[in-house]
DNA sequence: ATTAATGTTCAGAA
DNA sequence: TTTCTGAACATTAA
């Protein structure tokens, strides 16, 4: 589930590590298929092992682990990973564990995932340059001005909707906060990119920065299946205050006609079709 | 038994 | 060139 709030929230919990010095790259015991690791489990440990943690950073969905040396590690949570200091969902499915420690204090990062399609990679910082340039991986949701969001969809003929899930124009936006941002808005998810004017470009904008922002204080969403959780293993908030995502059926929080659950590149979309009007 | 689920990435076709 | 579809990855709950 992770999106960009639940991926800030997990870089957020993880900053206790900062300053400790990697002692221990263990993959679990855990009966599953290993989780893909790149480039190798032992030229992680060789790598990693001896050096210090020097910042947590974040791009788009993934936690990014800064080390002395110029060395970045990558997790990339996809559908159902997480990382944690504190205590994982289930026993298993615990998929990799890296033991830090000072002089004074220590720490275990967790990596859990119950699908196990997430992704750890380990980059030299030229690498990580490489791989998550502008013309990869757009630019950051949170720090995207209006002009650039603009300028790199206004000739889409794409559906807004399905636009925004395009990590290559922004990265962080997901089917949930998609759906979200533009009931707040008031777009229709159907809109095409090339129809919208300059002031609905500022409305998206802006309740794009304001859902995430809003998500992040809440600490995230943890959805029915109760899979996403901070690095203290605790579920988030902001799913209560969700307006249509899952709420088909369910009175608009602004207009009271019912939500509606359309479908948009094979994906769920839910939108108000009382204050989300036209096509 | 079938279906859908928060993500990424590729191949192939329109 | 752009956009769309389907598939694959693996697990689980409805």
């Amino acid at each position: 589930m992770p999106e960009l709030p639940e991926v800030e929230t997990m870089r957020r919990g993880l900053l206790p590590l900062v300053g400790l010095t990697v002692r221990q790259v263990v993959q679990p015991p855990c009966q599953r298929r290993p989780i893909a690791v790149e480039p190798s489990w032992s030229s992680l440990r060789r790598r990693m092992i001896g050096r210090s943690i020097t910042g947590i950073g974040r791009v788009g969905k993934r936690v990014v682990v800064e080390l002395s040396g110029a060395w970045r590690l990558v997790v990339e949570p996809r559908m159902t990973g997480l990382v944690s200091l504190a205590d994982v969902p289930t026993p298993d499915h615990l998929r990799l564990i890296m033991r830090c420690a000072d002089e004074h204090r220590q720490a275990e990062l967790l990596y859990w995932d119950r699908r196990g399609l997430g992704i750890v990679r380990l980059l030299t910082n030229d690498e990580f340059t490489e791989r998550y340039s502008h013309d990869r991986l757009g630019p950051d949701a949170l720090s995207i001005t209006v002009d650039a969001l603009r300028d790199r969809l206004k000739t889409s003929r794409r559906a807004i909707k399905v636009a925004l899930l395009d990590q290559r124009a922004l990265a962080g936006v997901g089917n949930l906060y998609a759906s979200e941002l533009l009931h707040v808005a008031a777009i229709s998810p159907r809109r095409r990119c090339d129809s919208l004017r300059v002031a609905e470009w500022a409305a998206i904008h802006a309740a794009l920065v304001d859902v995430l922002e809003e998500a992040i204080r809440y600490e995230g969403s943890t959805l029915a299946d109760g899979t996403y959780r901070n690095a203290l293993n605790k579920a988030g908030g902001y799913q209560n205050c969700h307006r249509v995502y899952d709420r088909a059926g369910q009175p608009c929080p602004r207009c009271q006609r019912p939500v509606e659950r359309i479908v948009q590149a094979q994906r769920a979309t839910f939108y108000c079709p009382g204050c989300q009007r036209r096509k």
